[in-house]
DNA sequence: CCGATAGTGAACGCAACCGTCTTTTAGGGT
DNA sequence: ACCCTAAAAGACGGTTGCGTTCACTATCGG
C-alpha cells in the first residue's frame, strides 16, 4: 500500500536547453508545472517545491510573484483558461449539442481541462472555497447558461420539448462528462459523444 | 488566502465522559473520525494524527491495527457501507426511479455517503488507485446494474422506450446526484428528487 | 561595456506529521 | 481482588515542505 505520495515530476525542457528564463517565459513554465502537479495529485499534494522543480526554477522565483500556492493556482487557471465557448445557432438543437459536447470533450482532454476537472472533484473540500467563485463564474455557470440558450432556442424552434429549458436539464451534459471522466480511465473518446447524444440528450429533450 | 490547512477536529465525547474505550467501541470512534477527516479535507489532508486526535486516542492504537492510512480508510469504508440497495419491481419505472433517487439522496447525505463522494472526486488522482476497485465494485457498478435492471423491466413492461436500457442512460442518475452535490452547498433536498425525475429522467426514458 | 535586476542554488529554522517506543493507567475477565 | 493487556500519553528521531535569506550569476537594456 505504499506508493509515492507526490505528483510525478513533469518533463522539463530537454537537456542542453538553456535553463534560465525570465519574465513571461518563466511564468509560462511555472503555470504549466503548476497545472500538471495539480492534476496528478490534487491541490493538497501539490507543493511549491514540486512546481519549482518541475519548472526547473527556484522557489524564490515563485515567491517573488505569488504569496501562496493558491495564488499561483488561481493565476495559472486564469492564464490558461480558453475564451468563453460560443453557442451559435446551427439550426437544430442536435447540431448545437453535438458541437458543445465535442468542444467540452476537447477541453476536458487538455491540460487546463484536466486541472479544472481536478478542482471540480475537490469542490466540497474546505479549501475549495478558494476556487469556488472562479469555477462557478468561469466554468459552471457559463456552461449551464450556454446550454440553456440552446434549449430555449430549441423550444422556440420546436425541436426541444416544452419545459426542457431549465438548469436541471442543462446540467446533464456537464454532469455526464465529469462522471465519465471520473469513472473511466484515460481520455474521453469521440464515440462517447454520439452515444451521449443518441441515448441521453436527444431522447431527453425531444418534443 | 491563508486558511487552516487541516480538516477540522470532529466533536469527540463530551467532557467528563470516560475516554478509554477498547476493541470495537474504539474502532467505531476511529472509523467515524477517519471518515469525517476524509470528507472535510480529502485523502491527502487526512492524517493519522488528526484521526487519532478526533477519536481522542493515541496513534499507537491506530498503528496496532492498521499499517497505513489507506488501510484504515478502506476498513472504515467497508465497515460503514450500507447493504446493497434493493431495486424492487414496483410496477412502474417512475416509482422505481423515485425510490432509487430518494435512497441515494439519503445515502449521499450520510457520513459514509459524504466520504464516498469525496473519494469519487479524487478518483483520477494517482492515489485513487487504492480505492478504485472498492468504489467500482461496491458503488459504481451496483448502481449502474441496479438502474439497468429498472430500465430493462420498464422496456419489457412498456413504460421505458426501446434502447434506453444501456449503461449510458443508467449513469445519468448518479452523475446528476454527484454533480449536484459538487456544485451546490449543503445537503441535497428532497424537492431535487422530483425535479430530477420530472425534468430529466422520465422525459429521457419515456416511450 | 556596465548597471540593474531577476533567476539559481543552497541553506536555514520551523512546523507538521510519520512511525516507533516506553511508561503508566484503566477496563475487562476470572 | 487480582491479573493481563490494550489504551493513553508523551517522547523521540526522521522526513518533507514551508517561507525566507543570501551569494552568485545571467540577462537585458541603456
Amino acid at each position: 500500500m505504499d506508493q509515492p505520495d507526490r505528483p510525478q515530476p513533469a518533463d522539463g525542457p530537454a537537456e542542453g536547453t538553456p535553463l534560465r528564463r525570465r519574465g513571461k517565459a518563466l511564468e509560462a513554465a511555472i503555470f504549466e508545472a503548476a497545472l500538471d502537479q495539480l492534476t496528478s495529485g490534487g491541490f493538497a499534494r501539490m507543493t511549491m517545491e514540486g512546481v519549482a522543480g518541475a519548472a526547473q526554477t527556484g522557489k524564490a522565483a515563485l515567491y517573488r510573484r505569488w504569496a501562496s500556492k493558491a495564488d499561483l493556482v488561481m493565476d495559472a487557471l486564469v492564464a490558461a483558461m480558453p475564451p468563453p465557448a460560443d453557442f451559435p445557432d446551427l439550426g437544430s438543437a442536435e447540431a448545437e449539442l453535438r458541437q458543445v459536447v465535442h468542444g467540452y470533450i476537447e477541453v476536458l482532454n487538455s491540460r487546463i481541462g484536466a486541472a479544472v476537472r481536478t478542482l471540480m472533484g475537490e469542490l466540497d473540500h474546505e479549501r475549495a472555497e478558494l476556487f469556488k467563485g472562479f469555477l462557478h463564474e468561469r466554468v459552471i455557470e457559463p456552461t449551464t447558461e450556454g446550454i440553456l440558450g440552446i434549449l430555449r432556442r430549441g423550444e422556440a424552434r420546436g425541436d426541444v420539448r416544452r419545459g426542457a429549458a431549465v438548469p436541471m436539464v442543462a446540467d446533464v451534459l456537464p454532469a455526464m462528462l465529469l462522471y465519465r471522466a471520473r469513472v473511466c480511465v484515460g481520455m474521453i473518446e469521440e464515440d462517447f459523444c454520439e452515444e451521449l447524444l443518441g441515448r441521453v440528450l436527444l431522447p431527453m429533450i425531444r418534443p
